[in-house]
RNA sequence: GCCCCAGUGGCGGAAUGGUAGACGCGGCAGACUCAAAAUCUGUUGUCGCAAGGCGUGCUGGUUCGAGUCCGGCCUGGGGCACCA
């Protein structure tokens, strides 16, 4: 054996030794009959795609510190983890790999889940959920029926978001820029018949729940606000000439009734399907409004066009004014009514759409104290605050004033009432594929839509399916589809539609509560004793999707009677993503970092072939650009703790991280110099629990000072993830420990109460080497079931502060005083410092700021 | 177009309106070594030999004092977008 100071830290050995020891004690078990209180911190399941990413690292490190930190401060801690099992990926492997997508899925689970557990996670991996398998799914498909027995789910033939590369179906949040969020194509209108959960039922609450997500990024909130999109106005009926039905629009300005132009309805309302069936000019141009794509580029280049019908319908506040009725391709089926009243004046589309057909402009709100008849529009339309003109009895009133009255008189003739919509639209959850969970619904020719009865349940995947032909394999599925009817026993056919994966993850949260099997996926117990949970933590990219529909399914379920929560997560940390800098090539394309060195020039080039490389700027790690680094390789030379110091030190959590090569190795020089501080002390350590020499030398009492405050800090850094902070001080600390005065009276007793802490206080964040070091201390506990230690508030108090003394706000001394000594003394005393005399040259201050323990400020 | 966020050394980043640049990375110089790696020591915003001056995107203001607060602008990033 060499001697101990010429020893290296075995990291391999030494992660794989502490990972076996917390699963044989099962240190991370959580349980519901805990006295303690209970803290649920929760990580975002992963996608088994295959192998973990930089991008996991650092959320499941963020998600680990939280966990073990608050471990170590009392809380009963339950920390889970699984598998979002089903998508898309494992398709595309089964049609290119010819590989069964449950094969692909599980065995990629099954090596996801040891590269995670190289990390040294403390999860209690009894919990563990794949929502592929039907022990999962099984209760979704309960849930589902259970919605639509309480009303939250319909049917509908509708317009939908078809994308042409994964041959399925898109929600509205699934559509980026008109494009499909994961294959880029430009995304298709299609009329299919689909499945829809209300959403918008829970519009109003879901908003007014933001309000009271205090420890959510404010960011997220305003991004759900936008998206649900709430906005006041009023339903407004129209009547119309030579008819004998009106047409109801919906207006957020019904203030500007009186400078109304025209109505115009959506290509696809019952009254221009009716008029087009004895029209064919106006079907053609119906049928020109439905192909134009959704894609920005569409939008933006499509012209405001209209079709006139030659309907006119008549202006409630203006007596016998007629306005003509269009189609027009700017108006929305399914926003409002699907009608507008166009008020040119004051909104840009109708002022594009009046001046195309040459339609009347009447200016009806002006700024305050403009003679109105000085306002011309061309080709701007204003749309800013102002006073009513030329609008009868509403003038002078304020926009927010002629809203109220206009509102109130229509409400009483009768013809109008007060209305709130809503952008937000219901979710689709119908997807054309095979990999998702089957909806539990049969189709038959007599009875209709039937749900399968629940002792059915599961409807489980069929697992002979091919993938020859495109589109949906259960739809070419030549038995499993067909089944009798459960009402009528005719022959009928099942739903082969599956869910979009989105449902999985919008209760996974709650499965975890009771990991054994109950008839619901969990029991309102477990579910009301951990949820919501307290922090959960992810990637910035769910701000809407899965967080929306996570808080609108934890309603729904409560409304069914499964749980009595509201907010599935009380608190909410977004990550920032991993960067690394591209290189390209000679011939432009990307390189592997991998590829790519530095010769003896210091100039970048190709590893293979010497060839000159092109650095490009550091972005999102992408497989696309090649710009990534694989963590296994990282984990197999520097081990995790490693890698997880590096996560936490550079950046604040919420920001984007640069993956740099030096950031790495700086993380392991100092997870090696740590080791070799402890191992191989500057001052010989006296044994555990020694009691405090009676005599301490003051160089060594102010080493205490540090070690305290260190604790206090730390602490108050983790509550606020200022997890950077954090290992900064713990850094600062480790300098001071390292220059300890060897020969000071206590030196060793202070060294071994500074190395316990800078130990307990660095173990949530590098648990291995925690665990190696508070046993290298001489402990036969684990650090795992350490407290957290406390700060002595004695020790906090510093007996003299340095006070800057300035003149004139500029700095020109610091002196040493007794803190809180009385501002005449400081004042003093400030001026007494050599270099205030010389700042002041003579001069008579006029004023002198004295800020207890702070500053003195010398104004002249 | 609308809404939001951010601009601090060579770099990542620190700073309850009170000493700008903690901590780290990188650089430079040195020790150890035949040499290198590792490690350790010193140094490192900028101009200046120094005293000292100048410095937080630009610009104006509030204040004894502004990176921090207020107004206007510039740049970058994000969200929404024919939503009536």
């Amino acid at each position: 054996m060499p001697p101990r100071d010429q020893e290296r830290y075995n990291v391999r050995e030494t992660e794989a030794k502490w990972q076996s020891v917390w699963e044989e004690r099962q240190s991370f078990a959580a349980s519901e009959n805990d006295p303690r209180p209970k803290y649920y911190v929760l990580e975002m399941f992963p996608y088994p795609s295959g192998r973990i990413h930089m991008g996991h690292v650092r959320n499941y490190t963020l998600g680990d510190l939280v966990a073990r930190y608050k471990r170590a401060r009392g809380f009963n801690v339950l920390h889970p983890m699984g598998w979002d099992a089903f998508g898309l990926p494992a398709e595309n492997a089964a049609i290119q790999n010819n590989v069964h997508p449950s094969k692909w899925t599980r065995e990629n689970i099954a090596s996801m889940r040891e590269q995670l557990k190289s990390m040294g996670l403390s999860y209690d991996w009894k919990r563990e959920v794949a929502t592929c398998e039907p022990e999962y799914y099984r209760h979704e498909q309960k849930m589902f029926l259970d919605f639509l027995a309480n009303d939250l789910v319909y049917r509908k033939e509708s317009w939908v978001n078809w994308d042409p590369v994964e041959h399925t179906v898109l929600a509205n949040e699934q559509v980026i820029d008109g494009c499909g969020w994961r294959s880029g194509a430009p995304v298709e209108k299609r009329l299919l018949n689909q499945w829809f959960l209300k959403i918008t039922d829970f519009a109003e609450d879901l908003l007014k729940g933001l309000e009271q997500l205090e420890r959510w990024p404010d960011r997220v909130r305003l991004m759900q606000e936008n998206w649900i999109g709430r906005s006041e106005g009023l339903r407004l009926s129209f009547t119309l000439a030579d008819r004998a039905d009106a047409l109801e629009v919906y207006t957020t300005r019904p203030d500007t009734l009186h400078g109304a132009a025209f109505v115009a309805i959506a290509a696809n309302h019952p009254l221009a399907a009716e008029l087009a069936r004895n029209n064919p000019a106006l079907g053609e141009f119906i049928a020109e409004c439905n192909r134009i794509g959704t894609s920005e580029a569409a939008i933006e280049t499509a012209e405001k066009k209209g079709f006139a019908t030659g309907l006119t319908a008549l202006n409630p506040v203006v007596e016998g004014q007629r306005l003509p009725v269009y189609v027009a391709n700017f108006v929305l089926m399914d926003y409002g009514t699907g009608a507008i009243f166009g008020c040119p004046a004051h909104d840009q589309r109708d002022l594009d759409f009046a001046r195309k057909y040459d339609l009347p402009v009447t200016v009806v709100v002006a700024p305050k104290d403009v003679d109105p008849a000085s306002i011309v529009i061309g080709t701007e339309a204003y749309a800013e605050d102002g006073v009513l003109v030329n609008s009868g009895d509403l003038n002078g009133l304020t926009v927010a004033e002629a809203k109220a009255r206009v509102i109130d008189a229509m409400e009483a003739r009768g013809i109008g009432q007060r209305a709130v919509n809503y952008r937000l639209r219901d979710w689709g959850v119908s997807r054309q594929r095979y990999w998702g969970c089957p909806i539990p619904i049969i189709h038959c020719e007599a009875c209709g839509v039937v749900p399968v009865p629940e002792a059915d349940l599961p409807v489980r995947l069929p697992e002979d399916v091919s993938f020859d032909k495109p589109g949906n394999p259960l739809a070419h599925h030549p038995t499993w589809k067909n089944v009798a009817c459960p009402c009528c026993g005719k022959p009928a056919r099942r739903e082969t539609d599956t869910f979009d994966t989105f449902f999985e993850s919008s209760w996974y949260f709650a499965r975890y509560c009771s990991p054994q099997e109950t008839s619901r996926g969990f029991t309102a117990e477990a579910a009301n004793h951990w949820l919501p949970v307290d922090q959960y933590i992810g990637g910035i990219e769910h701000a809407v999707l899965h967080l929306l529909y996570s808080r609108f399914f934890t309603r729904a379920l409560k409304h069914c009677g499964y749980l009595d929560v509201e907010e599935p997560f009380a608190g909410l940390l977004t990550q920032g993503m991993i960067c690394h800098e591209t290189y390209k090539d000679v011939d432009g394309k990307w390189l592997f970092p991998t590829d790519v060195e530095r010769n003896a020039d210091g100039a970048l080039v190709e590893i293979a072939n010497g060839r000159p490389v092109t650095l490009g700027r550091s972005e999102k790690m992408s497989k696309s650009k090649k710009n990534v680094v694989d963590p296994a390789g990282i984990i197999g030379t520097y081990g995790a703790d490693t890698a997880r110091l590096f996560m936490l030190s550079d950046s604040p959590p919420e920001r984007d991280l640069d993956w740099t090569e030096s950031g790495i190795d700086g993380a392991f020089r100092y997870v090696n110099r740590l080791w070799r501080m402890v191992v191989v002390p500057p001052v010989e350590l006296p044994p555990v629990g020694s009691p405090r020499p009676a005599a301490l030398a003051d160089s060594v009492v102010k080493t205490r000072r540090q070690i305290h405050k260190t604790i206090a800090v730390v602490g108050e850094d983790l509550e606020r993830f200022h997890f950077n902070k954090a290992v900064a001080r713990l850094r600062e600390l480790s300098n001071t420990l390292a220059e300890i005065p060897a020969a000071a009276e206590g030196a060793g007793w202070v060294l071994r109460e500074g190395l316990e802490t800078l130990v307990t206080l660095i173990g949530p964040m590098l648990p291995h080497l925690g665990e190696e070091l508070w046993f290298e201390l001489g402990h036969t506990d684990l650090l795992v079931d350490a407290p957290w230690p406390d700060a002595d508030p004695a020790l906090l108090v510093e007996d003299s502060v340095t006070i800057a003394v300035q003149v004139n706000g500029k700095l020109r001394a610091t002196i040493e005083l007794p803190k809180d000594i009385d501002a005449a003394t400081a004042e003093t005393l400030a001026l007494a410092a050599p270099a205030v005399i010389t700042a002041l040259d003579g001069k008579t201050p006029r004023k002198i700021i004295v800020v207890p323990n702070r500053i003195v400020n010398v104004v002249v």
